[in-house]
DNA sequence: AAGTGGTCTAGACCACGGC
DNA sequence: CCGTGGTCTAGACCACTTC
């Protein structure tokens, strides 16, 4: 019965079990889990496997887990710190998502592709979209990806589905994680009119370098939001 | 020999001594550590405790272990999201740090003591100082905390040493993390008189909460920061 | 006192990486 | 091929919380 009988360790399908329980509303926050020993006989493994696959859920941030006491479904997940796209964003606010295109080109920037730890003189995606938010537009991003990486990019169905799923399920991009550069800046004139707003107003400049899961530098994206519509959360730990 | 010999778990005894050799720079990032077949003969332990001791450092971003490879000693850390006070955060990039305290008061305002969960009516300490680095001032933050439970905090030695230091050491406060507010502002005149700028000029406002471990909002911090001398660095995770 | 998580043993087989 | 980490067993004692 060693490593299963198809392929999943013993202490995923325990956690699937009791992840499901969560999804259901079986199991509510504050609600206690089974017991390392009860979890032990009910699937028939040892203790130590039974163990695992809590301690990996309380890692993850699903349950905690106190001595003497028990192992209990955490409270709703807030997710900080938690890399969304726009339209992730936007769907978790019920909020219509849309975003208008103003450019999209292919075009040499050396600094940006610094950044990518590109080649200077690489070929580079240029992407620049108006987002809108309850009908009214709050953010102007650009977006830089390397032309030769993504071609065929500038072809697709860039209006509307999000560039993230797009380049996760056409390009197998995994994306792991991303560096952000968090500054206030004033509205030029350009940007103020495409935003609605007026020039010198302050606003929230986000650069950000987004990375796949093999760690290479992937996509630069330079955001420009309105801060009267605009606030980011962050949580950072001791 | 169970448990170890002094009380310390075995497993938090391997870590030490693994720790000591990156410390001392006897192992540097990218050396390969030792196996956990090597730690279980080495330290006389079941493979699972030499197992465990790795995988812990692991989570911690000590180390990075490769299946069929090895353990090696992860990259130098960039703490990301980490909650630091300014004197440390000015320590690590080696620059003076000084502040000037402009008023220490005990005040009531409900919405402050709202965000730290305190009944309305409660008295707040409230102060105020600009920070300076390099000689120049960057940053005007206020503070604000129970008047009750810090008790005679305005008595203190404000002007030097950290405000977290001497609230972790005299008042027995564990700091586990904050939940901040980001967005951009325009400066108004006093702020752009404290800070040496023009009136208008863009600022970046961070609103904080800050946490005790207990998981109680004890502090709340307004920061406005001078865009052009402070960015601030987020990783977010997908 | 009963039950819980925390630590630990002394092994085992598997999948994977580098040579 | 050999060594590595990943999974797993069938127990054990301890420290702690709850009743």
């Amino acid at each position: 019965m060693r490593q299963g009988f198809n392929g999943t360790p013993a202490y995923k399908r325990i956690q699937s079990t009791i992840l499901q329980r969560i999804e259901t509303g079986q199991l509510r926050p504050g609600d206690a889990v089974n017991s390392e020993r009860e979890l032990a006989k009910i699937h028939r493994v040892s203790l130590m496997t039974a163990r695992h696959a809590l301690a990996m859920l309380e890692r993850e941030g699903m349950v905690e887990r106190r001595r003497g006491a028990g192992t209990f479904v955490a409270p709703p997940k807030i997710h900080f710190n938690k890399l969304v796209s726009f339209s992730e964003q936007m769907a978790s606010r019920s909020m219509n998502a849309r975003s208008k295109v103003l450019s999209c080109s292919v075009i040499d920037d050396q600094e940006i592709a610094a950044r990518l730890a590109l080649p200077s003189g690489s070929r580079l995606i240029k992407l620049e979209r108006v987002r809108q938010g309850a009908e009214e537009p709050f953010c102007l991003e650009t977006c830089y990806l390397s032309a030769t990486e993504f071609a065929g990019l500038t072809q697709g169905p860039l209006e509307r589905g999000s560039l993230f799923s797009t380049l996760e399920h056409n390009y197998g991009l995994e994306i792991a994680h991303a560096d952000e550069e968090v500054d206030a800046t004033a509205a030029d004139l350009r940007t103020a009119q495409l935003l609605g707003i007026t020039r010198q107003d302050p606003l929230l400049r986000i650069r950000q370098v987004i990375y796949s899961t093999k760690g290479k530098p992937t996509i630069y994206v330079l955001g420009l939001y309105r801060s009267d519509r605009h606030t980011l959360l962050i949580r950072r730990f001791r």
